[in-house]
DNA sequence: CTGAAAGCGCTTACAG
DNA sequence: CTGAAAGCGCTTACAG
């Protein structure tokens, strides 16, 4: 009922200008310390906020960081997200949130939402379907406003940017490797997330493996629960594929769960790597082994790059951080000699 | 590098006043059609974004909804966050959340921050720690600042607002008669989110249950892998255990990963039902029949009550939402007659 | 040490 | 139909 306080009413109650309250309250020298005192107990006792719209508005900054993610219910975009707001507000930001739901639309709409709430700084993941079609005119929108941006995960090279990465490309390089170190004849590539970079990396690091050691390679994308029992019908059988790398954890866990359904002992008969590293993979029965994509790191470390450019600490040059991932060994794979 | 366009400058350009060009923008009547369009046509043509802090300075209304979860990485959570912002962004809202990490002392600052950033509404659940210490007077300044709130999943009586919850103790006691009624003979209860108020209504309607049918009370709260241990040492022995419900998801995950360790059959010799609907218990073997906490709609409605008490639809009252939950039955329990 | 004044970028009565 | 003026709640040179 009795709503918000303004300097207007403390400087009032007071007998001294509005100047001197707000210098008081921001512990001016210029101001008495019997002054200062009077003030600050004043706007205790009446639970006086200040109005972050003024002070933006004079000040320019919003200390607000506006983060768009594609999706919040995969694990790894939540996990990176509890890194960001973590991160954040020990460093004294707030977070404005967006999901553009894979939709290059709704990726625009938060873009433009984000500018006009004067975001500080942008920390993205693009959709998939912005990534599908290339279509990157809506951050001519970011630069021309002048706004620091950070890309992490889902990144393009068309975007001259900050970005923060993990080495997909070698990581699954290295983890198609040890599957066959491991034993394995023939192993395939899983993805649910095709035309996405991260795909695209993953993809490729596969690739390169079966290259070096003379393999063949059968890449497949699976969306539903019939992709999976195809496969196991024609596929797997056909081609004797026992080791499969996935570029996604949740596929990874419904290719294991058909598999098992199936009879098949894993890793016996088929052994299985996966990306990301959440809690689903950690306490299925058998354990996923996988490539941790360091979510809460890619959350700090992005806000760490957006805040140091926001504050100017950066020179020109875009910073590109790739972290380096780690594999984590559990069940579902057989041992593996280094 | 050319910075933001202000109003200011649109109007020199078009030699025409400021108050002009605001007006053509917002498609006032009072403006001509041909200043309209001359108007958009520069704006749009120097990408014009308006500035929010000085629309919200002037309107004394950010269009912002403030959100603060005590966690992010239940699965829960990031399912109400995105009916949250999913329902908000419909609406014509933005969302900034705060993470409480289950902190006291974190949602006191988070409530500041919004309120500081003039927040039109809030939505919060509140954090273990002050269910736990019963401490509510930070939510003092939050109605003396008139901010319409909503609490969700984890509310208090002591705290005089709109509410959404489901009927957890009633739920709690359907799923425990349906475990005695699937033949199991001892039931307990196990919860590693005491002193929520959730998991004191779902333990009270466990125990309602057990008194209606003159059965004993088993409580536990398990924390760490080692209490799952002693307790399949001891008590479940000791006790003939052989139904367990469980206050959330990722106990009852590890409760089964246990049980199925030791050799135990699931539903055969334990039968077990949890809380909330992840993705993690839809997917394990054996998969975990559960409560379904409808997360989404939590959100949904959270957001429509807020809004309409910003947008002034709602009277005085206090309005309570208690959402039916919805019983999935799934491979954790044996087959329950109606 | 204190205060008057200008201004951040808008919106909106009010006058013409 | 257009514009001058006041004001949203602050901060910050500048004067005294």
């Amino acid at each position: 009922m009795e709503n918000k306080v303004t300097l207007k009413e403390l400087s009032k109650i007071l007998n001294v200008s509005i100047s001197t309250v707000s210098k008081a309250l921001n512990d001016s020298s210029e101001i008495s310390h019997e002054t200062r005192q009077r003030v600050k107990e004043l706007a205790k006792l009446n639970n006086y906020l200040p109005n972050a719209m003024a002070q933006n508005l004079k000040k320019k900054s919003t200390r607000t960081i506006g983060v768009i993610i594609p999706a919040i219910l995969p694990q790894f975009f939540s996990k990176v997200l509890h890194g960001i707001e973590t991160r954040a507000n020990k460093l004294g930001y707030k977070v404005i949130v967006c999901i553009s739901n894979e939709s290059l639309e709704k990726e625009k709409d938060g873009i433009l939402t984000l500018i006009t709430s004067q975001v500080d700084g942008l920390i993205i993941s693009l959709a998939r379907e912005t990534q599908t079609m290339g279509s990157y005119d809506h951050f001519q929108m970011v630069s021309q406003y002048n706004i620091p941006l950070v890309l992490f995960d889902r990144v393009t090279s068309q975007i001259d940017c900050d970005k923060v990465i993990i080495q997909d490309r070698e990581e699954a390089r290295k983890a198609t490797a040890a599957l066959f170190r491991s034993g394995c004849k023939n192993v395939a590539y899983f993805s649910a997330i095709s035309h996405t970079s991260v795909d695209n990396e993953r993809k490729r690091g596969y690739e390169m493996a079966c290259e070096n050691l003379n393999k063949r390679i059968f890449t497949y994308t699976v969306e539903t629960n019939e992709d999976f029992d195809k496969f196991f019908q024609h596929e797997f059988i056909k081609r004797s594929i026992d080791g499969i790398l996935v570029a996604d954890e949740l596929t990874a866990i419904l290719l294991m769960k058909t598999a098992l359904k199936r009879g098949l002992q894993i890793p016996l008969d088929l052994s299985v790597i996966g990306f990301a590293n959440g809690t689903m993979g950690e306490h299925f029965i058998t354990s996923l082994s996988v490539v941790d994509q360091r979510a809460m790191d890619q959350g700090i470390q992005a806000v760490d790059l957006v805040v140091d450019r926001i504050e100017g600490r950066t020179k020109e040059d875009p910073v590109e951080v790739s972290l380096e991932a780690t594999f984590i060994y559990r069940e579902s794979t057989r041992l593996i000699s280094a």
